[in-house]
DNA sequence: AAAAAGTTGTTGCAATTGCCACAAAATTAA
DNA sequence: TTAATTTTGTGGCAATTGCAACAACTTTTT
Protein backbone atom coordinates (compact mmCIF):
# COMPACT_ATOMS: atom_id res chain seq x y z
CA UNK A 1 0.00 0.00 0.00
CA UNK A 2 0.99 3.39 -0.92
CA UNK A 3 3.13 5.39 1.94
CA UNK A 4 1.73 8.84 1.53
CA UNK A 5 4.87 10.19 3.52
CA UNK A 6 6.95 9.09 0.71
CA UNK A 7 4.33 10.40 -1.45
CA UNK A 8 4.89 13.73 -0.19
CA UNK A 9 8.05 13.51 -1.26
CA UNK A 10 7.03 13.46 -4.97
CA UNK A 11 5.62 16.70 -4.92
CA UNK A 12 8.51 18.05 -3.39
CA UNK A 13 11.20 16.23 -5.55
CA UNK A 14 8.61 17.04 -8.76
CA UNK A 15 8.95 20.40 -8.13
CA UNK A 16 12.68 20.05 -9.28
CA UNK A 17 11.84 18.32 -12.92
CA UNK A 18 11.31 20.56 -15.61
CA UNK A 19 8.86 18.84 -17.03
CA UNK A 20 6.40 19.09 -13.89
CA UNK A 21 4.14 21.70 -13.62
CA UNK A 22 2.00 22.72 -10.75
CA UNK A 23 -1.03 24.72 -10.90
CA UNK A 24 -3.73 26.14 -9.03
CA UNK A 25 -7.64 25.94 -9.66
CA UNK A 26 -10.96 27.61 -8.36
CA UNK A 27 -13.66 25.71 -7.71
CA UNK A 28 -15.91 25.35 -11.16
CA UNK A 29 -12.49 25.85 -13.42
CA UNK A 30 -11.47 23.13 -15.92
CA UNK A 31 -8.27 20.89 -15.11
CA UNK A 32 -8.37 19.53 -18.26
CA UNK A 33 -9.83 18.86 -21.37
CA UNK A 34 -9.13 15.33 -22.85
CA UNK A 35 -9.17 16.64 -25.96
CA UNK A 36 -6.68 19.38 -25.98
CA UNK A 37 -4.47 17.85 -23.54
CA UNK A 38 -3.60 14.30 -25.14
CA UNK A 39 0.05 13.94 -23.76
CA UNK A 40 -0.88 15.21 -19.80
CA UNK A 41 -1.45 13.02 -17.24
CA UNK A 42 -2.92 14.96 -13.86
CA UNK A 43 -2.91 14.24 -9.93
CA UNK A 44 -4.55 16.18 -7.47
CA UNK A 45 -2.51 17.36 -4.79
CA UNK A 46 -5.09 18.83 -2.79
CA UNK A 47 -8.70 19.47 -3.58
CA UNK A 48 -11.43 17.44 -5.25
CA UNK A 49 -12.44 16.90 -8.49
CA UNK A 50 -14.26 15.23 -11.00
CA UNK A 51 -14.42 13.93 -14.25
CA UNK A 52 -17.49 14.49 -16.73
CA UNK A 53 -18.69 13.07 -20.00
CA UNK A 54 -20.87 14.93 -22.00
CA UNK A 55 -22.12 12.94 -25.09
CA UNK A 56 -23.55 13.47 -28.32
CA UNK A 57 -26.80 14.13 -26.86
CA UNK A 58 -25.27 16.81 -24.12
CA UNK A 59 -25.61 14.42 -21.47
CA UNK A 60 -23.61 15.18 -18.60
CA UNK A 61 -22.34 12.00 -16.49
CA UNK A 62 -19.96 12.25 -14.00
CA UNK A 63 -17.79 9.45 -14.27
CA UNK A 64 -15.25 9.67 -11.41
CA UNK A 65 -14.74 11.68 -8.39
CA UNK A 66 -10.95 12.95 -7.50
CA UNK A 67 -9.09 13.88 -4.61
CA UNK A 68 -5.88 13.87 -3.13
CA UNK A 69 -3.39 11.97 -4.67
CA UNK A 70 -5.56 10.89 -7.64
CA UNK A 71 -4.41 10.70 -11.16
CA UNK A 72 -6.40 11.40 -14.29
CA UNK A 73 -5.69 11.59 -18.01
CA UNK A 74 -6.48 10.75 -21.34
CA UNK A 75 -4.05 7.93 -20.90
CA UNK A 76 -6.50 6.15 -18.81
CA UNK A 77 -9.28 5.69 -21.23
CA UNK A 78 -10.50 5.03 -25.14
CA UNK A 79 -10.72 7.52 -26.55
CA UNK A 80 -14.37 7.98 -27.99
CA UNK A 81 -14.98 11.02 -30.56
CA UNK A 82 -18.68 10.76 -29.42
CA UNK A 83 -17.78 12.02 -25.89
CA UNK A 84 -16.06 15.15 -24.64
CA UNK A 85 -14.68 14.79 -21.40
CA UNK A 86 -13.58 16.98 -18.69
CA UNK A 87 -11.82 17.64 -15.37
CA UNK A 88 -13.77 19.84 -13.39
CA UNK A 89 -12.43 21.41 -9.64
CA UNK A 90 -15.62 21.17 -7.50
CA UNK A 91 -13.15 22.94 -4.75
CA UNK A 92 -10.19 24.64 -4.90
CA UNK A 93 -7.17 22.10 -5.94
CA UNK A 94 -3.81 22.13 -6.47
CA UNK A 95 -3.06 19.66 -9.48
CA UNK A 96 0.43 17.99 -10.55
CA UNK A 97 0.84 17.73 -14.54
CA UNK A 98 3.21 16.13 -15.83
CA UNK A 99 4.11 14.81 -19.51
CA UNK A 100 3.03 11.46 -20.19
CA UNK A 101 6.13 10.86 -22.02
CA UNK A 102 8.39 11.80 -19.06
CA UNK A 103 7.26 8.43 -17.44
CA UNK A 104 8.97 6.62 -20.16
CA UNK A 105 11.61 8.43 -21.32
CA UNK A 106 13.85 10.59 -19.65
CA UNK A 107 13.84 14.15 -19.04
CA UNK A 108 16.49 15.43 -22.22
CA UNK A 109 18.01 17.16 -18.46
CA UNK A 110 18.06 14.17 -17.22
CA UNK A 111 17.18 16.75 -14.19
CA UNK A 112 18.20 13.76 -11.88
CA UNK A 113 15.10 13.10 -9.54
CA UNK A 114 13.44 11.39 -12.43
CA UNK A 115 14.06 7.82 -11.63
CA UNK A 116 12.28 8.78 -8.63
CA UNK A 117 9.48 10.30 -10.08
CA UNK A 118 8.77 7.69 -11.87
CA UNK A 119 8.79 5.04 -9.06
CA UNK A 120 6.31 7.11 -7.25
CA UNK A 121 4.64 7.41 -10.46
CA UNK A 122 4.02 3.86 -10.75
CA UNK A 123 2.85 3.71 -6.89
CA UNK A 124 0.00 5.93 -7.74
CA UNK A 125 -0.38 3.54 -11.34
CA UNK A 126 -0.96 0.36 -9.31
CA UNK A 127 -2.94 2.07 -6.57
CA UNK A 128 -4.99 2.96 -8.76
CA UNK A 129 -5.99 -0.51 -10.44
CA UNK A 130 -6.65 -1.31 -6.79
CA UNK A 131 -9.15 0.95 -6.43
CA UNK A 132 -10.77 0.29 -10.00
CA UNK A 133 -10.26 -3.57 -8.91
CA UNK A 134 -12.18 -2.47 -5.57
CA UNK A 135 -15.05 -0.63 -7.35
CA UNK A 136 -15.25 -3.58 -10.40
CA UNK A 137 -15.83 -5.82 -7.27
CA UNK A 138 -18.97 -3.47 -5.36
CA UNK A 139 -20.45 -3.17 -8.62
CA UNK A 140 -20.37 -7.27 -9.18
CA UNK A 141 -22.06 -8.03 -6.69
CA UNK A 142 -25.94 -9.14 -7.44
CA UNK A 143 -28.02 -7.53 -5.17
CA UNK A 144 -28.03 -4.09 -3.35
CA UNK A 145 -27.78 -6.14 0.05
CA UNK A 146 -24.19 -7.77 -1.21
CA UNK A 147 -23.01 -4.16 -2.35
CA UNK A 148 -23.65 -2.32 0.40
CA UNK A 149 -22.30 -5.15 2.75
CA UNK A 150 -19.25 -5.54 0.75
CA UNK A 151 -18.62 -1.94 0.58
CA UNK A 152 -18.80 -1.35 4.43
CA UNK A 153 -16.46 -4.59 4.88
CA UNK A 154 -14.08 -2.82 2.88
CA UNK A 155 -14.74 0.49 5.28
CA UNK A 156 -14.25 -1.42 8.40
CA UNK A 157 -11.32 -2.75 7.15
CA UNK A 158 -12.55 -6.18 7.00
CA UNK A 159 -14.24 -5.62 10.29
CA UNK A 160 -11.26 -4.15 12.14
CA UNK A 161 -13.08 -1.25 12.97
CA UNK A 162 -16.37 -1.45 13.02
CA UNK A 163 -17.81 1.63 13.21
CA UNK A 164 -16.79 3.76 10.68
CA UNK A 165 -18.03 7.13 8.84
CA UNK A 166 -18.84 7.07 5.31
CA UNK A 167 -17.16 9.44 2.96
CA UNK A 168 -19.15 10.95 0.79
CA UNK A 169 -23.46 11.29 0.53
CA UNK A 170 -25.94 8.19 0.57
CA UNK A 171 -26.70 10.30 -3.44
CA UNK A 172 -22.85 10.18 -4.25
CA UNK A 173 -23.20 6.32 -2.75
CA UNK A 174 -25.86 5.25 -4.91
CA UNK A 175 -24.39 6.39 -7.44
CA UNK A 176 -20.76 4.83 -7.10
CA UNK A 177 -22.58 1.33 -6.93
CA UNK A 178 -25.31 2.18 -9.41
CA UNK A 179 -28.19 1.64 -7.79
CA UNK A 180 -30.91 3.98 -7.31
CA UNK A 181 -31.10 6.08 -3.95
CA UNK A 182 -34.69 5.24 -2.82
CA UNK A 183 -33.37 1.74 -3.23
CA UNK A 184 -30.41 1.94 -1.24
CA UNK A 185 -32.22 4.04 1.51
CA UNK A 186 -35.01 1.52 1.51
CA UNK A 187 -32.55 -1.64 2.14
CA UNK A 188 -30.22 0.60 4.23
CA UNK A 189 -33.57 0.35 6.76
CA UNK A 190 -34.51 -3.11 6.17
CA UNK A 191 -30.18 -3.89 7.09
CA UNK A 192 -31.06 -1.79 10.52
CA UNK A 193 -34.37 -3.26 11.34
CA UNK A 194 -32.98 -6.65 10.67
CA UNK A 195 -30.18 -5.85 13.31
CA UNK A 196 -27.14 -5.95 10.61
CA UNK A 197 -26.41 -2.67 11.39
CA UNK A 198 -26.92 0.57 12.93
CA UNK A 199 -26.96 4.34 11.26
CA UNK A 200 -26.60 8.06 12.62
CA UNK A 201 -26.66 10.43 9.31
CA UNK A 202 -23.32 9.19 8.02
CA UNK A 203 -21.82 6.98 10.73
CA UNK A 204 -22.21 3.08 10.28
CA UNK A 205 -22.01 0.25 12.73
CA UNK A 206 -21.68 -3.29 11.53
CA UNK A 207 -23.39 -5.60 14.48
CA UNK A 208 -22.89 -9.09 12.57
CA UNK B 1 -2.63 2.73 -26.90
CA UNK B 2 -0.29 0.27 -26.58
CA UNK B 3 2.31 -1.19 -29.15
CA UNK B 4 2.54 -4.98 -29.37
CA UNK B 5 5.65 -5.00 -31.37
CA UNK B 6 7.22 -3.01 -28.38
CA UNK B 7 5.64 -5.26 -26.17
CA UNK B 8 7.44 -8.38 -27.44
CA UNK B 9 10.48 -6.83 -26.97
CA UNK B 10 9.84 -6.54 -23.60
CA UNK B 11 9.99 -10.37 -23.11
CA UNK B 12 13.32 -10.61 -25.21
CA UNK B 13 14.70 -8.01 -23.26
CA UNK B 14 13.59 -9.52 -19.84
CA UNK B 15 15.11 -12.89 -20.66
CA UNK B 16 18.20 -10.69 -20.07
CA UNK B 17 17.62 -9.50 -16.76
CA UNK B 18 18.32 -11.62 -13.61
CA UNK B 19 15.13 -10.24 -11.52
CA UNK B 20 12.90 -11.56 -14.21
CA UNK B 21 11.77 -15.41 -14.46
CA UNK B 22 9.49 -17.37 -17.21
CA UNK B 23 7.69 -20.57 -16.66
CA UNK B 24 5.51 -22.79 -18.55
CA UNK B 25 2.45 -24.01 -16.89
CA UNK B 26 -0.55 -26.76 -18.18
CA UNK B 27 -4.20 -26.46 -17.95
CA UNK B 28 -5.10 -26.91 -14.54
CA UNK B 29 -1.88 -25.72 -12.72
CA UNK B 30 -1.87 -22.83 -10.45
CA UNK B 31 0.25 -19.82 -11.40
CA UNK B 32 0.20 -17.75 -8.68
CA UNK B 33 -0.99 -17.94 -5.13
CA UNK B 34 -1.66 -14.54 -3.62
CA UNK B 35 -0.76 -15.79 -0.29
CA UNK B 36 2.68 -17.44 -1.19
CA UNK B 37 3.75 -15.00 -3.54
CA UNK B 38 2.94 -11.57 -2.40
CA UNK B 39 6.49 -9.83 -4.17
CA UNK B 40 6.03 -11.46 -7.37
CA UNK B 41 4.02 -9.36 -10.55
CA UNK B 42 2.79 -11.85 -13.35
CA UNK B 43 2.34 -11.18 -16.73
CA UNK B 44 0.67 -13.58 -19.75
CA UNK B 45 3.62 -14.20 -22.63
CA UNK B 46 1.10 -16.71 -24.01
CA UNK B 47 -2.39 -18.72 -23.23
CA UNK B 48 -5.11 -17.67 -21.39
CA UNK B 49 -5.32 -18.32 -16.95
CA UNK B 50 -7.88 -16.52 -14.37
CA UNK B 51 -8.05 -15.49 -11.21
CA UNK B 52 -10.23 -17.15 -8.94
CA UNK B 53 -10.82 -16.02 -5.25
CA UNK B 54 -12.37 -18.63 -2.51
CA UNK B 55 -13.97 -17.13 -0.05
CA UNK B 56 -14.29 -18.20 3.69
CA UNK B 57 -17.57 -20.24 3.13
CA UNK B 58 -15.56 -22.15 0.15
CA UNK B 59 -17.08 -20.29 -2.52
CA UNK B 60 -15.81 -20.23 -5.70
CA UNK B 61 -15.55 -16.93 -7.87
CA UNK B 62 -14.12 -15.80 -11.16
CA UNK B 63 -12.55 -12.75 -10.95
CA UNK B 64 -11.08 -12.24 -14.17
CA UNK B 65 -9.93 -13.39 -17.27
CA UNK B 66 -5.92 -13.42 -18.50
CA UNK B 67 -4.53 -13.20 -21.57
CA UNK B 68 -1.79 -12.60 -23.56
CA UNK B 69 0.11 -9.21 -22.28
CA UNK B 70 -2.54 -9.03 -19.01
CA UNK B 71 -0.96 -8.54 -15.63
CA UNK B 72 -1.57 -9.93 -12.35
CA UNK B 73 -0.19 -10.39 -8.85
CA UNK B 74 -0.97 -9.10 -5.33
CA UNK B 75 -0.56 -5.81 -5.80
CA UNK B 76 -3.59 -4.73 -7.64
CA UNK B 77 -5.83 -6.07 -4.93
CA UNK B 78 -6.38 -5.34 -1.06
CA UNK B 79 -5.53 -8.20 1.08
CA UNK B 80 -8.36 -9.50 2.56
CA UNK B 81 -8.17 -12.05 4.93
CA UNK B 82 -11.15 -13.92 4.36
CA UNK B 83 -10.17 -14.74 1.20
CA UNK B 84 -7.78 -17.13 -0.87
CA UNK B 85 -6.72 -15.89 -4.69
CA UNK B 86 -5.40 -17.62 -6.86
CA UNK B 87 -4.41 -17.78 -10.67
CA UNK B 88 -4.93 -20.62 -12.71
CA UNK B 89 -4.24 -21.68 -15.64
CA UNK B 90 -7.09 -22.47 -18.61
CA UNK B 91 -5.20 -23.53 -20.76
CA UNK B 92 -1.13 -23.57 -21.43
CA UNK B 93 0.57 -20.82 -20.45
CA UNK B 94 3.85 -19.37 -20.78
CA UNK B 95 3.91 -16.56 -17.56
CA UNK B 96 6.64 -14.04 -16.74
CA UNK B 97 7.33 -13.39 -13.35
CA UNK B 98 9.36 -9.94 -11.64
CA UNK B 99 9.98 -9.00 -8.28
CA UNK B 100 7.59 -6.04 -7.78
CA UNK B 101 10.15 -4.20 -6.18
CA UNK B 102 12.08 -4.63 -9.35
CA UNK B 103 9.66 -1.65 -10.90
CA UNK B 104 10.82 0.38 -8.17
CA UNK B 105 14.39 0.00 -7.30
CA UNK B 106 17.45 -0.98 -9.84
CA UNK B 107 18.57 -4.24 -9.96
CA UNK B 108 20.94 -4.86 -7.62
CA UNK B 109 23.39 -5.88 -10.38
CA UNK B 110 22.29 -3.17 -12.59
CA UNK B 111 21.78 -5.55 -15.32
CA UNK B 112 21.10 -2.58 -17.99
CA UNK B 113 17.63 -3.20 -19.61
CA UNK B 114 16.07 -2.23 -16.45
CA UNK B 115 14.95 1.34 -17.32
CA UNK B 116 13.49 -0.59 -20.47
CA UNK B 117 11.79 -2.67 -18.68
CA UNK B 118 9.73 -0.25 -16.22
CA UNK B 119 9.54 1.96 -19.41
CA UNK B 120 7.52 -1.24 -20.42
CA UNK B 121 5.93 -1.69 -17.81
CA UNK B 122 4.34 1.15 -17.38
CA UNK B 123 2.58 1.08 -20.61
CA UNK B 124 0.87 -2.32 -19.66
CA UNK B 125 0.12 -0.95 -16.29
CA UNK B 126 -1.51 2.34 -18.22
CA UNK B 127 -3.12 -0.48 -20.21
CA UNK B 128 -4.77 -2.37 -17.35
CA UNK B 129 -6.26 0.76 -16.05
CA UNK B 130 -7.75 1.74 -19.45
CA UNK B 131 -9.62 -2.13 -19.86
CA UNK B 132 -10.72 -1.68 -15.89
CA UNK B 133 -12.25 1.64 -16.72
CA UNK B 134 -14.04 0.28 -19.41
CA UNK B 135 -15.56 -2.45 -17.50
CA UNK B 136 -17.08 0.03 -14.89
CA UNK B 137 -17.98 2.33 -17.39
CA UNK B 138 -20.54 -0.92 -19.16
CA UNK B 139 -21.80 -1.91 -15.36
CA UNK B 140 -22.51 1.11 -14.20
CA UNK B 141 -25.35 1.46 -17.05
CA UNK B 142 -28.66 0.79 -15.93
CA UNK B 143 -30.50 -1.42 -17.92
CA UNK B 144 -29.32 -4.60 -19.83
CA UNK B 145 -30.10 -2.85 -23.16
CA UNK B 146 -27.50 -0.05 -22.51
CA UNK B 147 -24.55 -2.60 -21.43
CA UNK B 148 -24.82 -4.51 -24.43
CA UNK B 149 -25.38 -1.64 -26.31
CA UNK B 150 -22.11 0.02 -24.81
CA UNK B 151 -19.81 -2.84 -25.28
CA UNK B 152 -20.95 -3.88 -28.96
CA UNK B 153 -20.31 -0.25 -29.75
CA UNK B 154 -16.80 -0.61 -27.78
CA UNK B 155 -16.27 -3.83 -29.87
CA UNK B 156 -17.15 -2.11 -33.28
CA UNK B 157 -14.66 0.82 -32.37
CA UNK B 158 -17.37 3.03 -32.15
CA UNK B 159 -19.14 1.87 -34.86
CA UNK B 160 -16.19 1.94 -37.42
CA UNK B 161 -16.70 -2.26 -37.91
CA UNK B 162 -20.52 -2.41 -37.80
CA UNK B 163 -19.84 -6.30 -38.04
CA UNK B 164 -17.62 -8.28 -35.44
CA UNK B 165 -17.46 -11.27 -33.26
CA UNK B 166 -17.85 -11.66 -29.66
CA UNK B 167 -14.17 -12.42 -27.70
CA UNK B 168 -16.18 -14.69 -25.47
CA UNK B 169 -19.40 -16.75 -24.96
CA UNK B 170 -22.17 -15.39 -23.99
CA UNK B 171 -21.82 -17.15 -20.84
CA UNK B 172 -19.03 -15.26 -19.92
CA UNK B 173 -20.19 -12.16 -21.29
CA UNK B 174 -23.49 -12.63 -19.20
CA UNK B 175 -20.54 -12.66 -16.57
CA UNK B 176 -18.61 -10.03 -17.46
CA UNK B 177 -21.44 -7.14 -17.70
CA UNK B 178 -22.83 -8.82 -14.16
CA UNK B 179 -26.38 -9.77 -15.59
CA UNK B 180 -28.27 -12.89 -16.05
CA UNK B 181 -27.71 -14.99 -18.89
CA UNK B 182 -31.29 -15.99 -19.84
CA UNK B 183 -31.91 -12.14 -19.30
CA UNK B 184 -29.11 -11.29 -21.73
CA UNK B 185 -30.77 -13.82 -24.36
CA UNK B 186 -33.85 -12.27 -23.73
CA UNK B 187 -32.70 -8.86 -24.27
CA UNK B 188 -30.41 -9.75 -27.33
CA UNK B 189 -33.55 -11.29 -28.79
CA UNK B 190 -35.78 -8.30 -28.37
CA UNK B 191 -32.28 -6.08 -30.03
CA UNK B 192 -32.89 -8.57 -33.32
CA UNK B 193 -36.81 -8.43 -33.46
CA UNK B 194 -36.58 -4.10 -33.21
CA UNK B 195 -33.74 -4.25 -35.75
CA UNK B 196 -31.39 -3.23 -33.76
CA UNK B 197 -28.92 -5.54 -34.47
CA UNK B 198 -28.27 -8.94 -36.59
CA UNK B 199 -27.31 -11.77 -34.85
CA UNK B 200 -25.19 -15.29 -36.06
CA UNK B 201 -24.19 -17.18 -33.33
CA UNK B 202 -21.23 -14.84 -32.10
CA UNK B 203 -21.19 -12.28 -34.96
CA UNK B 204 -22.97 -9.31 -34.31
CA UNK B 205 -23.73 -6.85 -36.91
CA UNK B 206 -25.25 -3.14 -35.21
CA UNK B 207 -28.07 -2.00 -37.58
CA UNK B 208 -28.75 1.87 -36.05
C1' DA C 1 -31.08 36.86 6.54
C1' DA C 2 -33.42 35.05 2.91
C1' DA C 3 -33.29 32.26 -1.02
C1' DA C 4 -31.58 28.51 -3.56
C1' DA C 5 -29.67 24.16 -4.03
C1' DG C 6 -28.75 19.73 -2.43
C1' DT C 7 -29.58 15.69 0.84
C1' DT C 8 -32.31 12.49 3.35
C1' DG C 9 -36.31 9.74 4.27
C1' DT C 10 -40.50 7.35 2.73
C1' DT C 11 -44.09 5.10 -0.12
C1' DG C 12 -46.92 3.04 -3.87
C1' DC C 13 -46.62 1.07 -8.14
C1' DA C 14 -44.74 -0.77 -12.37
C1' DA C 15 -41.52 -3.53 -14.76
C1' DT C 16 -37.12 -4.91 -15.60
C1' DT C 17 -34.51 -8.46 -14.29
C1' DG C 18 -33.32 -12.73 -11.88
C1' DC C 19 -34.33 -17.48 -11.04
C1' DC C 20 -35.62 -22.06 -12.38
C1' DA C 21 -36.19 -25.59 -15.54
C1' DC C 22 -35.61 -28.01 -19.67
C1' DA C 23 -34.28 -29.28 -24.46
C1' DA C 24 -31.28 -28.94 -28.34
C1' DA C 25 -26.89 -28.07 -30.14
C1' DA C 26 -22.07 -27.79 -29.92
C1' DT C 27 -17.76 -28.53 -28.04
C1' DT C 28 -14.44 -31.22 -25.44
C1' DA C 29 -12.86 -35.36 -23.22
C1' DA C 30 -12.36 -40.27 -22.97
C1' DT D 1 -17.06 -42.91 -31.73
C1' DT D 2 -19.30 -42.45 -27.68
C1' DA D 3 -19.77 -40.11 -23.48
C1' DA D 4 -19.56 -36.06 -20.83
C1' DT D 5 -19.58 -31.28 -20.36
C1' DT D 6 -20.61 -26.77 -21.79
C1' DT D 7 -23.23 -23.48 -24.38
C1' DT D 8 -27.34 -21.72 -26.43
C1' DG D 9 -32.20 -20.82 -26.67
C1' DT D 10 -36.77 -20.18 -24.63
C1' DG D 11 -40.56 -19.29 -21.26
C1' DG D 12 -43.23 -18.75 -16.97
C1' DC D 13 -43.22 -16.64 -12.66
C1' DA D 14 -41.66 -14.09 -8.67
C1' DA D 15 -39.47 -10.23 -6.63
C1' DT D 16 -35.96 -7.11 -6.37
C1' DT D 17 -35.19 -2.83 -7.99
C1' DG D 18 -36.19 1.49 -10.39
C1' DC D 19 -39.15 5.43 -10.88
C1' DA D 20 -41.89 9.34 -9.53
C1' DA D 21 -43.26 12.36 -6.18
C1' DC D 22 -43.10 14.89 -2.09
C1' DA D 23 -41.87 16.67 2.54
C1' DA D 24 -38.52 17.78 5.98
C1' DC D 25 -33.79 19.07 6.71
C1' DT D 26 -29.16 20.87 5.76
C1' DT D 27 -25.91 23.25 3.48
C1' DT D 28 -24.45 26.71 0.34
C1' DT D 29 -25.07 30.93 -2.11
C1' DT D 30 -26.47 35.57 -2.65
Amino acid sequence: MLNLKENDDLFILSSKCKQVQTRNFNKGEIIMNYIEKRDKVGMIKEGKAELIRFDYEGNKTIIEHFSKNDIFGELFHHINYNNELIVLATEKCEVMFLNANCLEKKCSRNCGIHDLLVEKFVHLLALKIVTLNEHIEFLTKKSIREKLLSYFDRLSHHKIKRRFTLPMSYTDLADYLNIDRSALMRELKNLQEEGFIEKEDRKITILY
